[in-house]
DNA sequence: TTGAAAGCGCTAACAA
DNA sequence: TTGTTAGCGCTTTCAA
């Protein structure tokens, strides 16, 4: 059980060990003789090479920290997984570790990553607050947050134009007739969605609609939350044609509560979400909705955070990506 | 930019490194004065100690490797998060790998699992094949298997008893009056498919149903398989007035493929599925199903890897769980 | 082209 | 109670 060393093959191939660590790296100063041979006997020996020994004197740990709220989310699971397949595609492997939410988490979890070596940190942050309480890892750490983002913060960040994003539903829902649009659910002190809701107010202004909220703050994401607010909203008067979800799952709860009060969408009202999570692509679901194009976040958070370790430039990057609409069914032209 | 190291304390504090290093364990043989001193130092400091370094005399990493099909599968999301809670709070974390369910990639991903020195790995197998192509790594490195199993295998693994659970999903649509009950849907070469269809057939025969099928081999589970096959079974007479779905996904391509069709469920069929992953819970899928504990079975994978970790003892272990049916909307009594 | 030796940051056995 | 030292497996100067 006991692993084979780089002194191992070196006593067999009967030459010093730093010959064979220039053997393996596919140094230029050794004879390919002596690398054929060498890398034969390894091949015999089943030797693997001991990575974190070689971190230790590279300084580098080829890994890469992802902490995420929590990957049980869909929109996480996502990101997630294309991060991997960034991260592996480019040599590095990933370290995750879920921060529930909790910002006191996310703080010994940056402890730990540090501890851990890793060359750079993928967060998404439960808030905008994360940024504040991180700041003191921030220098000592590259680090690039996804998802939630501060408007002007000095940090590197890749994050989808929520603002635009907003606008852009509102104006699918305007070409499709509607002229009476409630926005609906907020998440306490999210930048994110403090963004939604004025690219929604701005459209309203633009197309001289007049705003609707029914966004008391809740205090995470879910679909219970949503669930729990539409029942209070769908009890009173319809003074709408359409809602525009704040995101994808606040919708979902709203169709839950429409489902039970035997209202239909989009029969009765039309329902827009945000961020695409997979569950929206359900069959029975079928919501339309703007979507963060999370493959591409990963693949832009992975290439500018690696950028930044490799090219060793300290500073940072605001990567803004375009939301686009997905039609679904969960929109109809509004009835007359 | 450059990290405080246990020198630098030492330095500092006027005491040889070794001192620090007992300060920082915790170790009794050393005075409660020095140490609070020592202790005072690395927090002003601002000292992490280096995990890597740490590991190469411990010869323990405190790392996992997790290797799954694909993280963005929802079954597989659920199961990571709670593998990350239960082996953090047992002091590991995870170095997470998607297989893609490729078993040359399985096997690449030992192999870094391996040269990174993992403690161990848990991995949730391409299929039971992937049992034999792993042999060789199988002996090097603590290895649970989750999900996939295989009927004799000299290995540990966590699994559901699917067996059980088709027999008790069919004994309960029998309870609703049904009688004929169609089974739907299988992955290729997959034991865990097979024991379910074993247990759907041997509860047939107790209960004196004739089995049907409609479970033409499928390379992977996924919605799309599932709808293709129902849209071809749909089209055709019913001679059933329940469908066992083999996964819950394989259930979600049918209701799609009955929702097109305008067949609704459960008014013209019941439709059970098996898996309980997140999607059926969602609102208007609200799909009745037979659970994995989830939560159980990465708790379960974790204790049994880290125990046999930590006591050094050869051997495996196999946890059958006991799987349970989850009462949804999407089955109902046969109606006459 | 190869070998010897130092050192990465830490733990632990042994001395003092 | 504290210090000295060896060594974990590797890369990389510097010499030969």
């Amino acid at each position: 059980m006991k692993a084979v060393t780089i002194k191992d093959i070196a006593k067999t191939a009967g030459v010093s060990y730093s010959t064979v660590s220039r053997a393996l790296s596919g140094s230029p100063e050794i004879s390919a003789e002596t690398r054929e041979r060498i890398l034969e006997i390894c091949k015999q020996m089943n030797y693997t090479p001991n990575t974190v020994a070689r971190a230790m004197v590279m300084k580098s740990t080829k890994l890469l920290g992802l902490i995420l709220t929590g990957v049980n989310n869909p929109f996480m699971s996502e990101l997630a997984y294309h991060i991997d397949r960034q991260a592996r595609a480019r040599g590095y492997n990933i370290v995750l570790c879920n921060s529930s939410r909790n910002t006191e988490q996310e703080r010994e979890l940056f402890e730990l990553m540090l501890g851990r070596q890793v060359d750079g940190i993928i967060i998404c942050p439960s808030g905008p607050e994360s940024y504040e309480s991180l700041r003191p890892y921030l220098s000592r750490i590259p680090t690039v947050f996804v998802g939630e983002n501060l408007r002007e913060a000095p940090e590197s960040y890749v994050s989808v134009d929520n603002y635009r994003g907003a606008y852009i539903g509102v104006e699918y829902l305007y070409n499709l007739g509607h002229r009476d649009i409630l926005y609906f659910g907020r998440r306490r002190g999210s930048t994110t969605h403090q963004l939604r809701a004025e690219g929604y107010a701005a459209a309203c202004r633009d197309l001289q609609l007049t705003a609707q909220y029914c966004n008391n703050a809740f205090p995470a994401t879910s679909i219970k939350y949503g669930y729990q607010l539409a029942k209070q909203l769908l009890s009173q008067q319809r003074t709408f044609t359409a809602i525009f979800a704040a995101t994808d799952t606040n919708a979902l709860g709203i169709m839950q509560a429409a489902e039970e009060s035997g209202i239909r969408i989009p029969e009765d009202f039309s329902l827009l979400g945000f961020d695409n999570i997979r569950d929206s692509s359900l069959p029975r679901i079928q919501l339309t909705t703007v979507e963060q194009p999370k493959k591409m976040m990963a693949s832009v958070a992975v290439d500018s955070l690696l950028d930044r370790i490799q090219s060793e430039v300290a500073g940072y990057t605001h990567r803004i990506l375009m939301p686009t609409l997905i039609e679904r069914s969960s929109c109809a032209p509004r009835p007359f």
